[in-house]
RNA sequence: GGGAGCUUAGCUCAGUUGGUUCAGAGCGUCUGCCUUACAAGCAGAGGGUCGGGGGUUCGACUCCCUCAGCUCCCACCA
């Protein structure tokens, strides 16, 4: 068969998936071996294929066939996530685009469009995920809003609730005016932002509401929420306000009478030292208006617009009222100053809307108990993170962490199961039917109708956090004390998890604590936490930058096993990766030379004759070599190096087995190969390719099918991967010394002119090992080697490989002058060497002090750079 | 404000307990080659006082201190 000069994926790789589709290759039950399992972190059911998913999946896939072809029961699940709060956004969005306000329609017509939106767009990246090889087990698909986990959910929150874990109550909470929910304090991104200081001026009340000449000045980033103060506070020690005790104070623009206060929480050198108190707007002031007794005002609404308790400006956005407040007590005479300034706010995660300290009913988990736990799980090494320097800032988490707001005002997600009697009690319940049971222990007279539940929704967090769990057995959240189902039985706690330190809060630590509560075990053993993608200028990538390509696009121009390369060459854990096409270039050009190795052993006349000497070196060699790089690559493996694992693979094909191999034992043109070198050959391939496999499993099936024959139903995917055998350092160290002459001869030739095909005569003395000499002539055309004493009087020129002395006659070719000069100049450089070596041997506290080996090692050095000047001078003698 | 980490070749990064060629790799660069597997290639070459300074040690890329620059995480100084 005549095969292209040029590897072309498209014609391949979809071929191979199907196949293996059609195999139900992926799938997996229990059985007797040790199993191996990976559960997907479920993207956005909505979302669409970014490098971030390329990355993180290809690392999953590049795990979970290793782990296949080691004998392990692989099994890796796929599933999606609901996304409450982007999701919903996104069916917001696009029925507004119709015409329709989420105010206007029911909460059953409202889930009835997400549901329809889920179904049309829902899944769509696991089907992109296809294209990059992902060999999930797609039978075990799930996703956090079927039907079953949902149910887990909802058990999980009644188990929680009945522990005594989730409490409901007032508190300043973090809202998203966007999304118009609460979100948790994790969810909440502090950036410095620009803004500006006003100093605003309060005038002293006469008692009467109304203003003296005297006043104190605040400052403050919020004006628009001084109709809201309640109090102006000042350092009881501060003697620059001692006047202002007992006073009381007008606001600006409304001139309501607030009291001045005291208390220690105010820093005397900081503002201004007067601070408004606003408790219905902020966090601090909430805490001091308890202490004080404030009134708690709220005069901003779920949108981030002014209230009609305001006032003023009512109906304005915070923004937009900022803005004219500022004019609007310019005017007045209350405003001393702006000053520019840069403080922390905070933004939604989801939305990015400036979020709203807000006093809410929130529904919440305590944390100290499950962080305990969790903590000690990392601690203890049960799970491990990887790099271990995520360990000091998971550990500060668990330690400060407060208790976590688990609902959200959404309607897409798990409704809470709180169910309120008419009169304002509640009870949980799974469900109505056993909400009213338990209501009617409160309330005999109560009918179904009676009750209402609860509107809002949980966290998302809340269900993927039984993510490990349910995907196997939804039963089990919520019920710690039931028997586990056949699978989570034998695939709980899965392996690993390939995730980013970005969620490492959000869901491992959440995941970790489920899996304590409800199994009595951790979820996985080690989380290998990825670094973000970047471009090559290492800004993130985004789509407003335009700077995140299509990873489609990249696997249909470069084909899916040269994007998984170019990802793998250059990730390594906790690092950010700058991405850049030419990457994916290299894997493909990797792809294209194994392609090209292939045509090339594959069009060999095979004859069934003695094999040459070169060809039983050649075999020897690259088999220990092999072995070599097998045991390194495993090691790689074994520290989730996974760039380095790919690295020593890469070069073991390009440069040891195409470069050397190959090339020693490739047939003049027109001349066959014998048959033994042949078999090892294709042996030596076909362990290579499933070397490979891993990384690139489309070409390597494809190759892997056509270098033998096989039968229907056989695949790379279920092939042994090579085991760490010994190996013989000798054999590789004097291939080495071979490998360095044929170098040096061909940079001589290189400077000399002289042609590749022009054979040369060669001499060496010393420890050469004469096994090698076929190796050195085929691969620098040397017509003779001749191992002697002394390389004699003639003109030529001489080179160090290893510790063998090699000089190559070059009668009427050579220039003497240059020779010499380019002795004596090693000669030099030897005799520096010996001077550092004689200065360490001449110290006696190194010989009293440095180990033996160490010490024994420097006198080697010693003697055998001696040696070598002693043999130039020699030769320079001659000369 | 607190904490963690980083700084090694033009670029991206390895360098595991301080001591065998440990000063490395890949890419890029330069030179010569369209040599019947591959120009998406072959052969060869150059390139770094390991951020600055100090210290410990017989010996420091490696340990300590300090300065400079960068990154991330956490955080209620309005």
């Amino acid at each position: 068969m005549e095969l292209e000069a040029k590897y072309n994926p498209c014609n391949v790789e979809d071929k191979w998936y199907a196949y293996w589709m059609d195999h139900n290759f992926f799938h997996s039950e229990p059985d007797g071996r040790e199993p191996y399992t990976i559960v997907i972190p479920p993207p956005n059911v909505t979302g669409i294929l970014h490098m971030g998913h390329v990355l993180n999946n290809t690392i999953n896939d590049v795990l979970i066939r290793k782990a296949r072809m080691d004998g392990k029961n692989a099994c890796w699940v796929p599933g999606t996530d609901h996304a409450s709060i982007a999701t919903e956004n996104k069916v917001v969005g696009r029925l507004r685009e119709k015409g329709i306000r989420k105010e206007d329609i029911s909460r059953e017509e409202f889930l009835k469009y997400a549901w329809e939106w889920k179904e049309e767009h829902g899944g769509i990246i696991l089907k992109q995920l296809r294209k990059l090889g992902a060999s999930c087990d797609w039978d075990r698909t799930r996703f956090t809003m079927d039907p079953e986990l949902s149910k887990a959910v909802i058990n999980t929150f009644c188990y929680f609730y009945d522990k005594g874990y989730i409490y409901r109550g007032a508190r300043m909470v973090n809202w998203d005016p966007v999304g118009l929910t609460a979100v948790s304090d994790e969810e909440v991104i502090h950036r410095d932002t620009q803004s500006k200081f006003y100093h605003l001026r309060y005038f002293i009340s006469d008692g009467n509401g109304n203003p003296t000449d005297k006043f104190l000045v605040i400052a403050t980033t919020r004006p628009e929420t001084i109709m809201a103060d309640a109090a102006i506070c000042v350092n009881p020690k501060d003697e620059r306000h001692f006047w202002l005790h007992g006073k009381k104070v007008l606001i600006p623009l409304i001139n309501k009478e607030i009291p001045v206060i005291e208390d220690d929480y105010v820093e005397m050198d900081f503002g201004t030292g007067c601070l408004k108190v606003t408790p219905a707007h902020d966090v601090n002031d909430h805490e001091i208006g308890l202490r004080h007794n404030l009134e708690v005002l709220d005069i901003i609404d779920d949108h981030g617009r002014l209230n009609e308790k305001a006032q003023i400006l009512v109906g304005e956005d915070r923004f937009e009222a900022r803005k004219k407040i500022e004019k609007m007590l310019e005017e007045a005479g209350n405003l001393v100053k702006t000053e520019d300034y840069v403080s922390p706010i905070g933004y939604s995660e989801r939305t990015n809307a400036v979020i709203e300290p807000k006093l809410s009913t929130q529904w919440f988990l305590k944390m100290e108990d499950l962080a305990k736990e969790a903590l000690a799980s990392v601690e203890g090494g049960d799970v491990k993170l990887i790099p271990d320097k995520y360990r000091n800032t998971y550990r500060h988490w668990m330690e400060t962490v407060r208790d976590w707001c688990i609902s959200r005002q959404l309607w897409w997600g798990q409704r809470i199961p709180a169910y309120y009697l008419p009169d304002g009690r509640y009870v949980v319940a799974p469900d109505a039917e056993a909400a009213l049971v338990k209501a009617r222990a409160l309330d005999a007279s109560l009918k179904a109708e009676d009750l209402r539940q609860d509107e809002d929704v949980l966290d998302t967090w809340f269900s993927s956090w039984l993510w490990p769990i349910s995907v196997f057995d939804a039963g089990k959240p919520g019920h710690p004390e039931a028997e586990p189902n056949a699978d989570l039985a034998y695939y709980y706690p899965t392996s690993d998890l390939v995730t980013g330190p970005d969620i490492l809060f959000f869901w491992v630590a959440r995941m970790i604590m489920a899996g304590d509560e409800f199994m009595g075990k951790v979820p996985f053993h080690n989380v290998f936490l990825t670094g973000i993608v970047r471009d090559k200028l290492g800004r993130k990538m985004s789509k407003s930058l335009g700077n995140s390509p299509d990873p489609l696009d990249l696997i249909a121009k470069y084909g899916a096993d040269a994007v998984r390369l170019g990802m793998m060459l250059c990730t390594s854990a906790g690092n950010d990766i700058l991405f850049d096409e030419s990457q994916v270039e290299q894997g493909r050009n990797f792809c294209n030379k194994v392609w090209n190795a292939y045509r090339l052993v594959q069009m060999w006349k095979v004859e069934d004759k003695p094999a040459a000497d070169v060809n039983k070196l050649a075999v020897k060699w690259f088999h220990e070599r092999m072995c070599e790089t097998v045991a390194a690559v495993e090691d790689h493996y074994s520290k989730y190096r996974i760039s380095d694992a790919i690295m020593a693979v890469y070069k073991l094909f390009w440069d040891d087995f195409c470069a050397w191999y190959l090339e020693l034992v490739k047939p003049a043109y027109g001349d066959s190969i014998d048959k033994d070198t042949y078999l090892w050959t294709i042996g030596f391939f076909e362990s290579l390719l499933k070397m490979l496999h891993p990384f690139t499993p489309f070409i390597t099936e494809e190759l892997w099918q056509n270098i033998k024959a096989r039968k229907e139903g056989e695949t790379i995917m279920f092939a042994e991967s090579p085991k760490p055998y010994p190996f013989d350092v000798k054999v590789i160290s004097d291939f080495n010394v071979a490998a360095e002459a044929v170098t040096e001869i061909r940079a001589l030739r290189a400077k000399k002119n002289i042609s590749p095909k022009e054979a040369l005569p060669l001499m060496a003395k010393g420890a050469f090992p004469e096994a090698m000499a076929p190796a050195i002539a085929k691969m620098a055309n040397i017509s003779d080697i001749a191992v002697v004493e002394d390389f004699g009087d003639a003109a030529g020129e001489s080179f160090l490989a290893g510790t063998v002395q090699f000089f190559v006659p070059l009668e009427g070719m050579i220039d003497a002058e240059a020779e010499k000069a380019k002795i004596v100049a090693e000669i030099a450089r030897y005799e520096g060497f010996l001077k550092g070596v004689n200065a360490k041997l001449g110290n006696e506290r190194f010989v009293a002090n440095a180990p033996a080996a160490v010490v024994e090692n420097e006198r080697k050095k010693q003697s055998d750079a001696t040696q070598k000047i002693a043999s130039l001078k020699e030769r320079l003698a001659k000369l």
